[in-house]
DNA sequence: TTTTGCTATGTGACTAGATCACATACGAGG
DNA sequence: CCTCGTATGTGATCTAGTCACATAGCAAAA
């Protein structure tokens, strides 16, 4: 099957010594996650080094209180950098993992990734600059919390959720979980949206009516 | 003289196969700089992996309208992980690193970290460890900076900048930085922290009067 | 169809924290 | 003693989070 293949689905891996190539693709397993499988948290270590082939995993703190605030996400092509960590620090994070979608992801053992690591320097550079990415999206999520308005974060989010037609699945209570606000906020934050005219609202669902209106707001410093 | 031997320094670095340790010992430098330097910054990435021997190193994120906030330091017997991420991903940080006081480093050369990660399982280990644990804090501030009051945080940050006689050489207009808050904000909750008999203030400077009840606030949630 | 019940959303009052515009106060150097 | 830069104090106002409770949408059960 093509997903023999599968290292050629990612740039950084495309370049990599022949041996290596095939320690991986023998060692590894392709997995079909159901969305929603909650793929490591705390208390649950990740057992295998994961890239994504298909679907998206979304990474999250929860707070003792239960208040929530996506990290950020993993698309298709990348390598969970989160996962990486814990298998390199053997650290217990408190975050947690959870495919958004279905997910298709290869499983690398810790082992193979060792090994991989040890002998191969493309492929460290592949694992380092993932996980180097993705200390910058924490950083620039750090600044954002700290300093930027909630009505900009929203339009944000809202931009990146939104599907190609405009159209979002989502609640008012999942949207302030994003971002790590309140319900209310999120609410009257969009009541104040749909009266600009930029989005139309009902239950469960938002569809974006100017995005330009969003993205300038969402830029706007 | 002593300096020789500073891997000794670092308890990762013990085991370290010989070979390895002579490696870094012979092409690395014992640097000294003094309190203040501006160690790496955007536009200014850093060209050597650092090992602290004495000192700390303050790391910051300074956003566009000025407003600043303290990601982590780096004290005595740490790598300072972020220069590792720079190092690995060839990334623009943001983030600024500055010593806070005088600071005795290993600078330990680009060329060299690749070839002791390349040829040392323990030396890997060293650098992912602490890279690691530092992502770790960097959840905790997301957590923090999002979820916890002022108050906690500021009582939290007096008692982790204390010198052991509970002395602070500190502003307000600093200590907002500290936290990614404002002086006002600061000056009002130190106004009651006095009320309250758990600290003195005099210009430029505090004193802790109760840890214990400090701590206290620190903790609850 | 009507009822029931869960979930989503709306709303006002209140609190915490940030912002703004100034007013003072301190302390080193002239 | 005076001056000036820096540190701190203060009230008003605004934004966002919290709390308590009301209402609305929707689907399954009766």
């Amino acid at each position: 099957m093509a997903d023999r293949q599968w290292t050629s689905r990612f740039p950084g891996l495309g370049a990599l010594e022949p041996e290596i190539t095939n320690l991986l693709l023998r060692t590894s397993a392709v997995v079909d996650l159901p969305a929603g499988t909650r793929i490591f948290g705390p208390g649950q270590a990740p057992e295998n080094y994961l890239l994504l082939l298909d679907g998206t995993v979304r990474v999250q703190q929860v707070s003792e209180n239960g208040r929530e605030i996506v990290l950020y996400r993993v698309a298709a092509g990348q390598s969970c950098a989160l996962t990486t960590a814990c298998l390199m620090g053997y650290e217990d994070y408190q975050a947690e993992g959870v495919a958004e979608t279905a997910v298709t992801a290869v499983a690398i053992p810790r082992a193979t990734f060792d090994e991989a690591i040890a002998r191969s320097a493309a492929f460290r550079k592949f694992v380092f600059t993932a996980f180097s990415l993705n200390v910058t999206t924490l950083f620039k999520l750090i600044e954002e919390v700290a300093f930027s308005r909630i009505d900009e974060r929203l339009a944000q989010r809202l931009l990146q959720l939104a599907d190609p037609s405009g159209h979002i699945e989502i609640t008012h209570q999942q949207l302030a979980a994003e971002l790590g606000s309140a319900r209310e906020v999120i609410g009257r934050q969009l009541h104040e949206f749909q009266r600009r005219g930029w989005v139309t609202t009902s239950r469960g669902s938002i569809d974006l009516a100017n995005r330009e209106a969003l993205r300038q707001l969402a830029t706007a410093h």
